[in-house]
RNA sequence: GGCCCGUUGGUCAAGCGGUUAAGACACCGGCCUUUCACGCCGGCAACAGGGGUUCGAAUCCCCUACGGGUCACCA
């Protein structure tokens, strides 16, 4: 098998989108598994939309995402440039061919001209589409329309009563007909190349072997296929991979919530829980599995298990997911990730002492296993910062008035002021001696402490929270919410 | 509308002519536990419809329905 070549074309009009980035992945996981390259092109021919932030934007995406570009912008490569508008040359070489040949022409009409066309034919009831106004013109009448200062665009001739055969690696043999496409443009009137010109010239002088990319290029793909062969340049091997769809079912935009990258790194997404979760969108692996990582996944990867229906987007399992990575990722890492979500809450102050840390990496701790993504921690952490603490509900208000509690709160608080330190285990033994010295169940004994303590019915271990709380706090708490004096 | 792709539980999906039609998320129940979460165990729940082909169809063919994509001087 000849050497793996793929590549990721997005064009620079946005954020990477959480679809741009499941083509990405595919094309990656194929080229490491295979030791091939992957290629990182930039199609900008869209001067309107295209920005360098955008370019940026997606980079940084991929960085994050461990997609990482052995050829292509940045790094550069044997068939560089490899943003489209640094190609233009190229591009020229081969249009000046498809003009010789007659593949190619010029059309003179003006955007105004094919709307009236365009209109007129769907007054009649019929299919608007190029008729083809300009496919013959004369030497002379090319004169005549340059002379009125028109700027031409650049036709592919498309041939009457061809089949095409679109031979796709996840459909299989998928046939159009010649006829059903009108002459399309391949060069504007500014002289840049389309998306279905230029990829051609790029996916061939790249020497591309597998084209994998989203579900809507494969209509496209028998006009590309008409420019290959018009060009005799080799073809690559085609691999469309179904849309990502919303909630709704159609294919997936900003309606249905966050749809670009850097919003789920925002909102504390693990990298790898993303990748794992849009590697399981559309593809599956062989056995039961479904945790893996990217190694994992270069070596379980493989194109003929890629599903050809579209999937929808399901924000519960990447939750779940995600969710799942927290807890098995080092306490370590994922302060780093809670402390500007704690910073920007007002929890902590902007510049952090040694002491600052360790107390953000106890809470952390504490929470860490109620996470579905590392910005939540702001809603799990009041508990630890609050001045004043009040039951959440009736429920825990009745907790505090059972008849228990005056000597359970003044037995705790004293084992508590006579404490040496409070730490986990030392925090446990405690609670354990309050239970057993006043011959009560547990409940009776932790709950009044978690609600005077936290005001909550439910939370993170009591053994994780007073020792964040410390003495001064865990005293003042407790006599505040039951009115004890615990002197 | 033409062309193209698709349709297995609420969602992701396995299955590639003979299976009690996997598994995961969600949901429900139980266990564990000082609570919730986690974890463990169990449960609910699907082949879009109709015709063929075949001894036998979720699997192959046709039709219908539904969904999506594409028909740009966007990619």
């Amino acid at each position: 098998m000849e050497k793996v070549r793929v590549r990721f074309a997005p064009s620079p009009t946005g954020p990477l989108h959480i679809g741009g980035v499941r083509s990405a992945l595919f094309n990656y996981l194929l080229a490491k598994q295979t030791g091939g390259t992957f290629i990182l092109r930039i199609e900008d021919t869209d001067l309107e939309r295209s920005s360098r932030e955008s370019e940026e934007n997606i980079k940084d995406s991929l960085r994050w995402l461990g997609i990482d570009w052995d050829e292509g912008v940045d790094v550069g490569g044997p068939y560089g440039p490899y943003r489209q508008t640094e190609r233009l040359e190229l591009y020229q070489e081969y249009v000046d061919r498809l003009l010789e040949t007659g593949h190619a022409y010029r059309c003179y009409c003006t955007e105004d001209e094919l709307e009236e066309q365009r209109q007129a034919l769907l007054a009649k009831g019929e299919m608007p589409r190029y008729l083809g106004n300009c496919r013959d013109l004369t030497p002379e009448q090319e004169e005549a329309y340059r002379k009125e200062g028109r700027k031409p665009v650049i036709r592919f001739r498309v041939p009457e009563g061809e089949n095409i055969v679109v031979d796709d690696l996840v459909r299989g043999q998928v046939a159009f007909e010649s006829d059903g496409i009108g002459d399309f443009i391949i060069v504007k009137s500014d002289g840049l190349p389309t998306y279905n010109y230029a990829v051609v010239i790029d996916d061939a002088l790249m020497k591309i072997s597998h084209v994998i990319r989203a579900e809507e290029h494969l209509s496209n793909t028998p006009r590309q296929l008409l420019i290959y062969r018009a060009l005799g340049l080799a073809e690559p091997v085609f691999a469309h991979i179904s849309l990502i769809l919303g909630k709704d079912r159609t294919k997936m935009s900003k309606r249905h919530g966050s749809t670009s990258v850097v919003q789920y790194k925002e909102q504390g997404y693990l990298p790898e829980a993303l990748v794992n979760f849009l590697a399981l969108l559309g593809w599956s692996p062989e056995g039961e599995e479904e945790i893996f990582s990217m190694e994992e996944l270069c070596r379980q990867f493989s194109l003929d298990r890629v599903a050809k229906n579209p999937a929808v987007f399901d924000l519960d399992k990447l939750n779940w997911l995600n969710g799942y990575y927290i807890r098995q990722t080092p306490v370590e890492r994922i302060t780093e990730m809670a402390i500007p979500y704690l910073i920007k809450e007002g929890y902590l102050p902007e510049t952090l002492t040694p002491e600052d840390r360790e107390q953000a990496s106890k809470i952390v701790a504490a929470v860490q296993g109620y996470l579905p993504y590392v910005g939540a921690v702001v809603d799990h952490v009041q508990i630890f910062f609050a001045d004043e603490i009040k039951p959440e509900n009736e429920e825990a208000a009745a907790v505090l008035k059972e008849e228990q509690v005056p000597q359970v709160v003044e037995l705790f608080a004293a084992k508590v002021k006579g404490a040496e330190e409070l730490e986990t285990g030392s925090v446990k033994k405690l609670l354990k001696e309050t239970s057993k010295e006043l011959k009560l169940k547990g409940r009776q004994v932790f709950m009044p402490i978690r609600v005077a303590l936290t005001g909550q019915m439910h939370g993170p271990e009591l053994h994780d929270i007073i020792p964040i709380l410390g003495k001064e706090k865990v005293l003042q708490r407790l006599s505040q919410t039951t009115g004890l004096s615990l002197s």
